[in-house]
DNA sequence: AGCCCTCGAGTTCC
DNA sequence: CTCGAGGGCT
C-alpha cells in the first residue's frame, strides 16, 4: 500500500487531493471490511464507536474532495448491498481483451490489416514488441502522484474488483512510484503463480486439508479474490508488467520503451520478450517460446505482438471488445480422447435449438470438461459424430471445449435433430438459409421466457447482484416473475420469499436493494436488456446515442412501420441496416412486446448517455469520397465517429459534409448540386485538429 | 456480386 | 471462444 494504513487525523482543507483519494481508498476497504464483519457471520473487529468515526471521517473528506469521492464509496452504498464483497472500481480506460491468431499466416493477415487501416506504404516496415502472454488473471495499478491508490481486476472491462488490500505481497510489482514519474500511471499487467509455488501451495493444502487447486491460474485468482486479504498475504503470487491505462504522460513514444520506463521504475515486465521485431521475428519468437514452454516457471498461453509506434496505436484505436493494434497468437491447445455419451438440445431465448454433446470427463488443458457446444445441426453432419463415438477435443484457445472429429466409430444410430421443441413442443423450423433451427412456441415456450429474463439481468443488461439464473428460474416457476416488470414488485413478496427454504433475510435484502439500485439505468442497457432481436451491446449504444430516450426509440420504431421516411431515417443510422429496422419494428409492432415495455417504463428511468465531447462536428453527417492519400476509409470513419459524426455512404440533402479527395467523381456533383459544403483531405485533416484540439 | 469487418447469439468452466 | 449473418464498402 502506498503507505496509507490507518484513518489519517490531518485537516481536510490542508490536505492534498493525491493524499486525500489515498485515503479514501483505504476508507473504502476498511470500511467495507468491518460491513462484512457486521452483516455476515463473523463477529466485528472493532467497536461501534470507532466504526463511526471511520464513517465520519470518510463523508469529512469526501464533502472537503467532492472530485474525490469514489465509485465504491461506503457513503453510496445501499444498506447491506456492502456485504456483497469487493468495492466496485470503475476503470479509467476500458480493460479489453485482445483478439486471437491461431498460425503464422493469420498473424500476418493482422500485419496487412494494419497496413490497410493506416494506409501504409508497402515499404514502410511495420515493427513489433512480441511478449510472451502470461495465463494468469490481469489486474491494473492506479498510482497518482507516485502513490497507489488502487488496484482493480478486470471485471467486465469497464468496472473491476478493488483488490487494493490484497496486493500488497504480491512480488514483481511497486508501491511507490520513483521522482519523476507521471502525476497518474496506471499500469497493467498479470496476476500469475509460478508452477513451483503452486505445486508447494497443494502440497500444504493436501496436508492441512485445504482447497487443492486444478491448474495456477486457478490458484492465483482464488487467491487474489479472498475476502480476506491476509490469507492473500500467503500465497505466493506474481505481478508481470504488460501495459497501462490511463497516463498523464507517456515516458516513450514505443511500446517497449514505455515498458522499459516500467522496468526503470522496479515492475517485472517478464524475460520473454522482443522489441523492434517485424512480423516474421515476432512469429520466430513465439516459435521458440513455445518449444521452451515446458522449461518455464509459470504457464504461458502464447505469444503477443503490440505495434511499437504509440502513434499508431492511438490512430487504430479499437473495436467493441480489443484493440486493433495487438493480437494475441495462441499456441496449439492440448487435446484429448473421451467418448461422447450424448447429444441434448437446449433452447434459448431466441428459440435456437442448440445441440450440445454430453462427454465422459476427461482433463484438458488442467480442466475436467464434459460438455462441448455442437454448434447446430450442420455442425453435428460435418463432424459426422453420433451418441457412443469415441471423440477428440480440445478447449479452443484454451477456454472453450470442442469437437474435432470421432476417432473411433461407436457404431450407435445416427443422430437425428429433432424437429419439435424439447421443453414446449412447438414446432421447431430453419428458416430458409439460415443454420439455426428455432422453436415457434415464443412466450409459451418455459425455455424461451426464462431465457430472456436471464438475458435482462445478465452483465450487459440490468446486471442485477444477487439475482442470478438459479433465482431468476426459480421466481419464475413459482409465478413470482413473468415479465421484466415484476423483478421490481418482488419486495412486495419478501415475505413469502423468505418463507422459502434457503433465502436467508440478509441476502434477499441484499438482492432487494440491488433491484432498487437499478431503478436508474443506463439506456443502451435498457435497450439491451429488452432483448430485441440483432441488437446487442454495440447496437444498444448505439440506439441510445441515436435516440437519447427509450419513447424515443418507441415512436420511431413504430412509425417506421407505416412510413417510409422514418424508416430511411432508422437505416441511416450508421450499423441499422433493413433486418435490424426491420426487427425493431416487429418487436413494437407487437402488443405483447408493447405492455411489456410500458410496464417496465413505469419502474425504471432509463438515464440518457453521458452527453458525449461538443465538437464542430457532432451530430453532423459526413461523407468521404474519392481517395484519401494520408489516410485509409477506416480510420477517416473512426477519426469522423470519435468527433461525434455519423458518416454516411452516400450524399442526400441531409448531409452536412462531403470531404472529397482525389479523382472525387459523381458524389461530389451531386453535393454540389445540393449545396452540400465540400472540403478536401487537407481541409478534413485541419478540421479533426482544432476539433480534437 | 463479393469481400471484409463487426456484431450477435450461442456456448464452457471456475 | 466460434460461428453465422448483417452492414457497408469496392
Amino acid at each position: 500500500m502506498a503507505g496509507v494504513r490507518g484513518p489519517g487525523s490531518a485537516d481536510p482543507s490542508m490536505m492534498t487531493a493525491a493524499a486525500a483519494a489515498a485515503e479514501l481508498a483505504w476508507l473504502a476497504t476498511e470500511i467495507a471490511r468491518h460491513d462484512r464483519a457486521y452483516h455476515g457471520e463473523d463477529a466485528p473487529e472493532i467497536a461501534d464507536a470507532d466504526y463511526d468515526a471511520l464513517v465520519q471521517r470518510n463523508r469529512a473528506l469526501e464533502a472537503a474532495f467532492p472530485q474525490a469521492v469514489r465509485a465504491d464509496s461506503p457513503s453510496r452504498r445501499v444498506g447491506a448491498a456492502v456485504a456483497s464483497g469487493f468495492g466496485k472500481i470503475s476503470h479509467a480506460r476500458p480493460m479489453l481483451s485482445l483478439d486471437n491468431v491461431f498460425s503464422d499466416a493469420e498473424a500476418q493477415e493482422f500485419v496487412a490489416r494494419v497496413r490497410r487501416f493506416l494506409g501504409l506504404a508497402a515499404d514502410e516496415p511495420v515493427l513489433l514488441a512480441a511478449e510472451a502472454k502470461i495465463d494468469g488473471l490481469s489486474c491494473s495499478l492506479r498510482f497518482e502522484r507516485g502513490r497507489l491508490v488502487h488496484a482493480a481486476t478486470r471485471g467486465d472491462g469497464a468496472v473491476g474488483e478493488d483488490v487494493t488490500a490484497n496486493i500488497a505481497h504480491v512480488r514483481g510489482l511497486v508501491h511507490v512510484l520513483p521522482e519523476g514519474a507521471p502525476e497518474v500511471v496506471e499500469v497493467r499487467g498479470e496476476v500469475y503463480m509460478t508452477h513451483a509455488d503452486f505445486a508447494a501451495l497443494n502440497a500444504r493444502a493436501a496436508e492441512s486439508g485445504g482447497k487443492i487447486f486444478a491448474n495456477p491460474r486457478n490458484a492465483a485468482a482464488g487467491s487474489l479474490r479472498q475476502l480476506d486479504a491476509r490469507i492473500t498475504a500467503s500465497r505466493p503470487l506474481a505481478f508481470i508488467a504488460h501495459g497501462w491505462g490511463e497516463m498523464s504522460a507517456l515516458p516513450a513514444d514505443t511500446q517497449s520503451g514505455v515498458m522499459a520506463a516500467f522496468a526503470g521504475w522496479g515492475f517485472d515486465i517478464g524475460a520473454d520478450r522482443m522489441a523492434g521485431a517485424t512480423i516474421e521475428a515476432a512469429t520466430a519468437f513465439a516459435a521458440a517460446l513455445e518449444r521452451r514452454r515446458a522449461e518455464l516457471a509459470h504457464d504461458i498461453d502464447g505469444a503477443v505482438y503490440k505495434l511499437e509506434r504509440l502513434d499508431w496505436q492511438a490512430r487504430l484505436g479499437q473495436v467493441a471488445r480489443s484493440p486493433r493494434w495487438a493480437v494475441a497468437h495462441k499456441f496449439a491447445a492440448e487435446q484429448a480422447e473421451t467418448v461422447l455419451t450424448a447429444i441434448e438440445i437446449q433452447v434459448g431465448r431466441t428459440g435456437a435449438l442448440t445441440p450440445v454433446a454430453r462427454l465422459a470427463p476427461v482433463t484438458v488443458g488442467g480442466v475436467v470438461v464434459t460438455n462441448a457446444t455442437l454448434h447446430n445441426e450442420d455442425e453435428i453432419g460435418r463432424l459426422g459424430v453420433k451418441p457412443g463415438d469415441r471423440v477428440r477435443v480440445q478447449r479452443a484457445g484454451d477456454v472453450i471445449p470442442q469437437v474435432l472429429g470421432v476417432v473411433v466409430d461407436g457404431g450407435g444410430a445416427p443422430f437425428v435433430f429433432p424437429d419439435a421443441c424439447p421443453v414446449c413442443g412447438s414446432h421447431a423450423v430453419r428458416e430458409e438459409g439460415e443454420v439455426v433451427r428455432r422453436c415457434t412456441g415464443g412466450l409459451t415456450c418455459r425455455a424461451q421466457v426464462s431465457e430472456r429474463l436471464r438475458h435482462f439481468v445478465s452483465r450487459g443488461a440490468f446486471d442485477i447482484e444477487g439475482l442470478g439464473v438459479e433465482r431468476i428460474e426459480l421466481f419464475a416457476a413459482a409465478g413470482l416473475i413473468a415479465r421484466p416488470g415484476d423483478i421490481f414488485r418482488l419486495k412486495e413478496q419478501r415475505e413469502a420469499i423468505l418463507a422459502w427454504k434457503g433465502f436467508k433475510p440478509v441476502s434477499v435484502d441484499k438482492m432487494l436493494a440491488a433491484i432498487e439500485a437499478r431503478r436508474s439505468v443506463g439506456l443502451d442497457r435498457f435497450i439491451f436488456a429488452l432483448g430485441i432481436r440483432h441488437v446487442g451491446e454495440v447496437t444498444g449504444r448505439d440506439l441510445a446515442r441515436a435516440f437519447g430516450s427509450a419513447e424515443g426509440l418507441r415512436d420511431a420504431a413504430i412509425a417506421a412501420g407505416t412510413d417510409a421516411e422514418t424508416l430511411a431515417r432508422l437505416t441511416e443510422i450508421s450499423g441499422i441496416g433493413p433486418v435490424v429496422a426491420g426487427a425493431l419494428i416487429d418487436f413494437f409492432g407487437e402488443p405483447h412486446n408493447l405492455e411489456t415495455f410500458e410496464d417496465l417504463l413505469c419502474q425504471v428511468r432509463p438515464e440518457p448517455l453521458a452527453a458525449a465531447l461538443q465538437t464542430a462536428l457532432t451530430g453532423k453527417t459526413v461523407v468521404f469520397t474519392g481517395s484519401l492519400a494520408g489516410l485509409s476509409r477506416d480510420e477517416a470513419r473512426v477519426q469522423a465517429e470519435a468527433l461525434g459524426a455519423r458518416v454516411a455512404g452516400s450524399v442526400s440533402a441531409r448531409t452536412d459534409l462531403v470531404v472529397a479527395g482525389a479523382d472525387a467523381g459523381s458524389k461530389r456533383a451531386k453535393a454540389e448540386a445540393l449545396g452540400v459544403r465540400v472540403i478536401d483531405e487537407a481541409g478534413w485533416a485541419a478540421m479533426v485538429a482544432t476539433a480534437a484540439g
